[in-house]
This record gives structure tokens, C-alpha cells and sequence, in this order.
DNA sequence: CGAAGTTTTGAGGACCTTCAAAAGTTGTGG
DNA sequence: CCACAACTTTTGAAGGTCCTCAAAACTTCG
């Protein structure tokens, strides 16, 4: 077991480390973590709103998304994981979740206690501080796509969240290219943008007839970066790409 | 100094244990702090989009919000902070502000050095862990503005602001009988909202017809809670107001 | 009391939605 | 390897929500 999982959680505790370099202890404490590992089919749920979920979990292969469904049936997608993103950090200390999780495409999850990740963030400054950066990381891009939905019309806004995953899928070295797969269908982008699938569509089409886009089956490929980049006034420091500010305090010290 | 500053930190002190207690070094070491108070007149900035902060800052008194101003002028308030809120505490461990802060009314800020927060976090698991559920509540709450912006009409859409102000007025003791202070002109709703402020005054009109709110200057009240909050189909437990789920672990132990 | 800001009103038009159906794609089993 | 079912993408047409622009009425405050 530990032979096979290994791998997966050592793909996070890069991405910590893409960001500062984690004291020998902390690293070694998070990597000693159990895990579980499961393979989940496509659009299958894996956090339901309303549930209390005791695991937090990580994408290591696949697609997933955090949805709420209103009353009348529509729904809204949140974010958008992709493989070496961890998910819902944050349900750690949080009671009940306020929204579903679920995937697009057949997906592997690694997932951690809770209990686990306060013990090693009690344990660990360094950790804890790896973990409140993720969730910040994350209200950072809630609030771009709260812009986003709010004051760009449907093909900037379009737009501005194929840039967004072709800046994301670049930073986990799954951009070739110019060039990511990606398994969403117009209906899932549309609830992302916060408009129907017909108008999403037509916004597509515009975008490739406009030579900003090409798509083949599901790669989507950018072909014209800064007119893309003008169109959407995209701006990726929201994703926060060069990762906190300081080496962890108090261990300098 | 101390003596007129020592109040305010309280305020978030106490705003922190009404979660989970804390333990007494923590606190103390908390409340120790050095602490600068500013008294802002309106509509001034406090951050601006690049800064490069190096103090967070708490609302004593007063109302702020956050915001970004895209290229064609349009801005989008992200978030309103009222008296007791941690504005941007997280961008203690970020470089660059990716939004603006500025008053809505004459207020009273006090600020707390980055350095300061990174360094009580390092040194007490405890205020690491409300610092994170700082952040995390915050992002939960740009959520629902995603959805809110996103698949809600106008009305549910302002109905539903509404009721997240009264829900955050209440836990600050700031509701009285249905009633809170609401001192934001209705442009700079509209700019929250992912309106314009023509077609907010029509929806508050409506509202103020069919009874679901009165309005008199810029006191708002809530006529009519069943109906309001089926129209804006509001559950406050975005909000988290049962704080994180455990008490601090390994503390404990 | 006057100036500046805020709220309200009106009219026309654009963007996006709704509903419905056709065309295209993918996966499965006979 | 083709046929068929299920899903996804695309097209069309009509209509509604919300926007734009502009000006008037109302408030607030020095």
C-alpha cells in the first residue's frame, strides 16, 4: 500500500516546496500520513453538501470541480481541480460542507484525515503555515472568478477562465504547447461561468473564429496569447505563482 | 497608546474564542502585540492594487470593503468588512495585494504588522489555527458570492446580500429588532452585486413594494425573514457561525 | 442656502436566456 | 465491425432581463 501511495502525496509535498522549503521534520511528518487511495468513475460525487466528511482529499490523476445546486435546480460551479490540487484542505476545521465535489473524468484520490492534518499542523509551523497558504490561494481565485462573473461580459469572461487553466495546467507541467486536455463539457463550463450552455457555445465559436482559440476533441489550444491575454485583462498574480512571502519564521530564528 | 489601543484587538480576540478558547500564552501573546489605530476618512483608500503591505488590518468601527477596477473602469466589490472583521489577514503571507481597500464611511482601522502575525502563528498552533479559519471562512463567503453573482437573478441576488448583512450585523451584535445601519450607496452595492446601479434601485424598489424590506436614510430592515429568505434561498452556513470543528488539538494531548 | 452627491425616472437597445430540435460524437454489445 | 443508445455540440427563433445614456428629483452637509 504504502509502496503505491507514496508517490502520490510526494507530488503535494512538491508543491509545498515549489513554494519554500519545508525544516526536514515537517516534511517527513507529512509524508509518514496515511492515506487512502481510490479510483472514482466519471460525474460521481465524492462530497455531498450537507455531509461531514472526516478526510480532506488530493487530485493525483484526473478532473474535479465544487458545485452548489439551488432550489430550482440550476448549479454553480466553484472551482475547478486539477491532478496535484488539493481539494478541500480547508473541510479540516470546518463541520459540514457547504457544497458537493465531484468528478468529470475517472479519477484518483488521495485522500488524509483530518484529524491527521491538525496534528501535523499543530505539530509543525511550517505546515500550518503550507496549508493556511493553500486556502488563501484558493479565496484568491474565488474572488477573481467573483470578478470574473460580475463584470466581464460572456467572452472575456470565457476567456479569462481558459487562461486561468491553461496557467494552472503550465505551472503542473500538463501544458504542451500551447496545448491541454481538457475534459469538460460546455455544460460544466457554463455552470463555472454563470451562463447557458447555448450562449457558452456561441461564445466558443466566436473565439475560435476570432483565431483565439482551437479546440480538437477535448485539447484546447491558446493561439493567440496576447490578444487572449487583452480580451480577458487577464493577470495571473491572483494565482499567486511565486508562493508566500518569507522562508517559515521563527525557524530562521 | 496602549491603553486606547488595547480595546480594538480585544474585539478580535474575543471574536476568536467565541469559536474555541484560547489557550492563555496564546492570547496573551495575541494581545501583546503592537497595534497602530487610523482613523480613515470615506472613500479613501487603505490598500491599493500593487501595494506591498506590510500590516493587516482589523475594522473597529466603520465599514470597508475590497475591490477590483477593471480596465474599462468597471469595479467589483469583492467583500464588505464590518466592525470586528480581520480584513486581509492572509496578505501577511502574500507579496503583492491583488485587490484595493477603501472606506465606505469614516473609519477606524488598527493594524498589525506581518511580521508580528507570521511570528504568533509560528510560536502558538492555536492562533495558526483561527488565523486559517480566518481565512477559510473568508473564502467560503466568495463563494457564495460566485453563486450568488452567477445563477441568481437580481432580486434573489440582492435579497440574498441582504440577509448575509443582517446574518454578519447580528453576530456582531449590530442588529436591532430586524434593523441594522447600512451606510452603502446604492452604486457601490450595484458594484458588489455585478449590476448597475439603475437596475439595483429598480430591484430594491420592488422589494421595498412587495414588503420584503423597508428602508428609511440608511437604515435597512427586514420586513418579512420567511419570505426574504425563500426568495434569495439563504442558508447562513456559509457563514460558519458555529466556528471550527474542534477544540485545538495536541494542546490537549 | 447652495453645492455635491445620491436616488429615481424614462426610453431604447443589447446581451443573454429559453425552448426545441437537429447534427455530431462516443461507447457498447451483438 | 457495424448498429444503436446516450451524450454532447450546434442551430434557430423569440423574448426577457438587464444595460446604457441622460436628466430630474431628492438628500446631505458645509
Amino acid at each position: 500500500m504504502l509502496g503505491s501511495d507514496y508517490p502520490a502525496i510526494q507530488k503535494y509535498v512538491s508543491k509545498i516546496e515549489g513554494r519554500a522549503a519545508l525544516p526536514a521534520d515537517a516534511r517527513a511528518a507529512l509524508l509518514s500520513l496515511p492515506v487512502q487511495t481510490k479510483m472514482i468513475e466519471t460525474y460521481q460525487d465524492i462530497v455531498r453538501e450537507g455531509d461531514r466528511p472526516i478526510r480532506s482529499c488530493f487530485v493525483d490523476q484526473g478532473l474535479v470541480s465544487r458545485y452548489k445546486t439551488l432550489r430550482n435546480g440550476s448549479r454553480q460551479i466553484m472551482s475547478f481541480h486539477i491532478p496535484g490540487d488539493m481539494v478541500d484542505l480547508q473541510s479540516a476545521l470546518v463541520m459540514v460542507a457547504d457544497h458537493g465535489i465531484r468528478t468529470h473524468v475517472p479519477t484518483t484520490v488521495v485522500s488524509i484525515a483530518h484529524a491527521d492534518i491538525l496534528r501535523v499542523a499543530a505539530d509543525h509551523p511550517a505546515l500550518a503555515r503550507a496549508f493556511w497558504f493553500d486556502t488563501l490561494t484558493d479565496a484568491a481565485i474565488f474572488r477573481e472568478w467573483t470578478v470574473n462573473i460580475g463584470r466581464r461580459n460572456a467572452r472575456q469572461r470565457t476567456a479569462h477562465l481558459l487562461l486561468e487553466f491553461a496557467a494552472r495546467f503550465r505551472a503542473a507541467g500538463l501544458l504542451v504547447e500551447d496545448s491541454f486536455e481538457l475534459p469538460i463539457s460546455q455544460a460544466d463550463l457554463s455552470d463555472a461561468l454563470g451562463m447557458t450552455a447555448v450562449h457558452l457555445n456561441r461564445t466558443l465559436q466566436w473565439l475560435r473564429g476570432e483565431r483565439y482559440i482551437r479546440t480538437h476533441a477535448r485539447t484546447m489550444t491558446i493561439e493567440n496569447w496576447p490578444e487572449m491575454i487583452a480580451l480577458a485583462g487577464f493577470d495571473s498574480v491572483y494565482l499567486h505563482p511565486e508562493g508566500p512571502r518569507h522562508p517559515p519564521p521563527s525557524v530562521a530564528a
